[in-house]
DNA sequence: TTATTTTTTTAGTTTTGCCTAAAAATAATA
DNA sequence: TATTATTTTTAGGCAAAACTAAAAAAATAA
């Protein structure tokens, strides 16, 4: 496979996770930064090698096979955001870039010596799941944090809004995967929460709660973390 | 600059390094296993960015921002080796092909990072030289062994043959960058060496002697190698 | 239901990096 | 030195992945 067809297998894969329904060369084209008749060039190769279903004017669903093949690209990915933020101190805003460049870097043998020198870690520093060698995805249930309830503590394992606005903003408030914290009020009004995190009580919008992924259950996964 | 251009240009400076006449088309065509006639049109590319200096039929020279943009790549390459094997357990003769991928990835702050964590390396693994940011090369002296003295404490720091088959054979007798090597006796007929390792004797012939530098210098540059 | 708008596809170009075949220049040899 | 051989360059093409412009299909609105 080329980059630019991994690209493409990705970003599909991507949009299907939101949706069951088909994908439009539109919405394809969008992310891929390309017009749509580029995208319908490359729609038939792709369907050519039979990792997506494609009828014309109908958009695209992944095949078995191109569901396997996109998630080992996003373990590439999301191996490679984990190398840059736990070894080479990248903050989890700078990342995208270039774990987009490194993702494409071929050898299978490769990620799986990365994904043991990072001791096989199940969540990128944004929360993501890490793929295994199989494509085999073990999901941890995760909730926003507008939906939680109040006086009990969560560990932050994710976020929604992955733009490195929304990151810088809580690299400042010093929110990150991991972090402890418990809502003390909320205001019916508009919902905004009050919350505290290790020992200091901020007020976050609703907005911002509805872009952090919180977990209520068994503490210990914060483990897999790093 | 494309990742063909930077081959070009890593291969141009490698040429050079042995000489300091022009670097013929079919040289360079070799190297990059491509045909002279691509070669001419890519040759014909650099000149005009001014990286290398071109006449017709008279082969290449880099120009100065060519020298500095190679020792670049060059850096990116043998710090990526230096990864692969220090942290990721791969072999010496295992870490070319990835390197050669992994070399192209863009980010400056990337190699600089990387360059930290492993700690400003001066050496790769085959010891060869890893210039700084700046482009500049600390080069330690080397010796081939098959020129050293007998009865002296050597330090292997290189290799020149960087073939996996002579890379095997060395793992297999044990002799790895920083291995101390004693020359025990030489054969004055056809320049066999016996010598010792770790306090085992072995034989080797004047080829892979040859083949091998050694430093006898301080031995204190050997802690430059990890 | 027809007309209009939007989406998608087709057709034809461009650029990059490679190719083959043939021509031109240089090097080697008789 | 003239001839032959080798090297290098030119000319013309091809495939990948993008593009624009126009045509076709589908969705939306009157």
């Amino acid at each position: 496979m080329t980059i630019s067809e991994e690209n493409y297998l990705k970003i599909i894969y991507l949009l299907s996770e939101n949706t069951s329904k088909e994908i439009s060369t539109n919405a394809i084209a969008d992310m891929v930064k390309a017009k749509a008749s580029s995208v319908t060039d490359m729609i038939k190769k792709l369907a050519n090698k039979e990792l997506i279903n494609y009828e014309k004017y109908q958009g695209v669903t992944l095949t078995e096979l191109g569901i396997y093949k996109a998630k080992i690209i996003i373990r590439r990915q999301r191996l490679w955001e984990t190398f840059l933020v736990d070894k080479l101190n990248f903050s989890w805003d700078e990342v995208h870039e270039i774990a987009e460049e490194l993702e494409h870097i071929k050898s299978e043998k490769l990620i799986n010596h990365l994904d043991a020198f990072l001791n096989f870690p199940r969540l990128d520093p944004h929360g993501d799941s890490i793929p295994n060698q199989d494509g085999i995805i073990y999901e941890s249930q995760k909730v926003l944090l507008s939906e939680a309830d109040l006086n009990k503590k969560y560990i932050c394992v994710g976020v929604k809004d992955t733009s490195s606005h929304f990151l810088k903003f809580l690299d400042n408030k010093k929110i990150t995967i991991g972090t402890i914290i418990e809502i003390i009020e909320r205001e019916n009004y508009d919902n905004t929460l009050i919350i505290k995190i290790e020992n200091t009580t901020t007020t976050i919008s609703n907005k911002i709660a509805s872009n952090l992924y919180i977990n209520n259950t068994d503490p210990n996964q914060l483990l897999i973390t790093n």
